[in-house]
DNA sequence: TATGACAATGATAATCAGTAGAAATTTATG
DNA sequence: CATAAATTTCTACTGATTATCATTGTCATA
């Protein structure tokens, strides 16, 4: 089931591909950088390079497998892209991300951006804050 | 006057700081990198230091007289915050910054963030898409 | 199932934006 | 003007990501 993802994708099956593309599907957290998911199949035992990750999550955001975000951090996370579009609001203090999304928002962009004359192709939106359980 | 600026934020008057915030006060270009001021500067025959370029516009961050975007480009720009807050279109083409303001979209945010227990600090909306110019 | 064209991998070097350290210079005061 | 404290500069270094390239793997075809 995640070989075909691949083959839809036009990404010939790999190990790496597939040992990535399941790690993403088996993980629990949603949001990681191309470095923790380098980390963690290490420690499961897998070989594998980094180089290799970084180009095959980067073939995975250009077949729409998986986005990229960035944060504040510097550094890039990437989570699959099951859902349809959502925004995120990420904790200032624990780094927590969350999803939402708000029909309302979404077209007002596309209303703010026609009015100017622009074909929108993409958006981002991230509100920053302390989670409630970081407030105190 | 520029100088009252700098005492006002703490910020002892050092040359290079007068001639970064006269230089942005002056140029017509509102977002630039670092590195774009830093040449900018040169090419106008004044010495600066790339390090004291970054390192003034962080304390200027700091003290709120400018703020720094970061758009997709990996790279970020900063802008004089003369004007209150406003979110941006970037144009995929060329490069164009547009800025915008949204109040709809401005409370959706809060009521987005505050339904979910979030004391919000800060935001980041950037639409990206063709301006009309790059439309053919 | 063997083969060959071509794509993919992995180790490492390179790049790029940004930061740290330390010596030299400048600023604000007395 | 003299002096302490802050600031600048140069340069080396970080951390994240990308490029290079020799080696290996995939897969359509024979």
């Amino acid at each position: 089931m995640e070989s075909s993802d691949l083959k839809k994708a036009g990404l010939k099956i790999t190990l790496p591909r597939m040992k990535i593309l399941e790690f993403l599907e088996a993980s629990k957290v949603r949001h990681q950088s191309a470095e923790e998911i380098y980390r963690s199949l290490l420690d499961d035992g897998e070989e594998i390079g980094l180089a290799t990750v970084y180009r095959v999550l980067t073939q995975f955001e250009a077949a729409g497998l998986v986005e990229r975000h960035h944060f504040e951090s510097g550094q890039a996370v990437f989570e699959l892209s099951e859902k349809g579009h959502h925004d995120h609001i990420v904790c200032v203090s624990c780094g927590k991300v969350e999803e939402f999304y708000d029909e309302m928002i979404e077209s007002r962009q596309r209303e703010v951006a026609s009015s100017r004359g622009y074909e929108v192709t993409d958006h981002s939106l991230t509100l920053y804050g302390k989670c409630p359980d970081c407030q105190e």
